[in-house]
DNA sequence: ATTTACTTACGAATATAATCGTAATACTAT
DNA sequence: ATAGTATTACGATTATATTCGTAAGTAAAT
């Protein structure tokens, strides 16, 4: 089995600045979180200290400033968050989840485009 | 401001027992955690005590058991839910959750029709 | 070499969540 | 009325998350 991944609210907001840079050492990590809390250097290192504990990342300590890069990647925990969302929140059914976030959010002509083609896909492979 | 809705896990599943059955009693919501979680009635009880005072919940005392009614609707938890996460893990975009969603799981026919109806009146919406 | 600045490690304090035991109260059935 | 059962209230315990201060080490700058 998959090591369990369930960040708490906190490390998920580390784990998406680690995924849009890649990797990060904690001052670079902590810069982007000061825009929006107010806490001091050393809570987020203690928090990427016990995240690197629950091997949720890695890191290169070869010089003295570690570099962080987390161990699962964004698409990874995007279908384990979703596929919750539905099971506890929409009763199983995806579909009702779709009709829910394009009911209430806002979405361009070309990504309404995009999704009828994945539709049309899949309905061509569930007809053959 | 509407209060800020912010439900813990065992809260949230809690309340799917009660959106599902409209209201009930907390031995009716203890009956039906026990399914899946191996928990003590009082602490059943203790967490609708604390959704009580939290406004998650309200109840009527009338007789001595009390029965418990959600004071949000499943579908305003829905919107909420959606809408952080498409902020959180998807960067803000809704389609790339609905193509998540429909990606990584199964979708009927009928659904699939739903969804593009629901697309077609957006486009329709969009050009006028 | 000494000071300054930065980084990590670590322990501790605080906050919140989850769990349960016990006691008091009310209801039911005899 | 009394005994037995179910319910609530409440405090206490445990677990987990969040926060920070301090010390120790390292590197750079004078």
């Amino acid at each position: 089995m998959t090591k369990s991944f369930k960040p708490t609210e906190s490390e998920l907001e580390i784990l998406s600045i680690l995924w849009d840079k890649q990797n990060a050492t904690v001052r670079e990590v902590h810069e982007i979180v000061q825009q929006s809390k107010n806490i001091g250097y050393t809570t987020t290192l203690k928090l990427m200290q016990i995240m690197h504990e629950k091997g949720m990342v890695s890191r290169d300590e070869s010089s003295k400033t570690h570099i962080y890069t987390p161990c699962f990647n964004k698409e990874k925990a995007q279908e384990q968050y979703v596929g919750k969302m539905i099971r506890t929140l929409f009763s199983g059914s995806a579909s009702d989840l779709v009709l829910q976030a394009l009911g209430n959010n806002e979405t361009s002509r070309d990504e309404l485009i995009a999704i009828k083609h994945l539709i049309a896909t899949l309905e061509k492979n569930a007809n053959q």
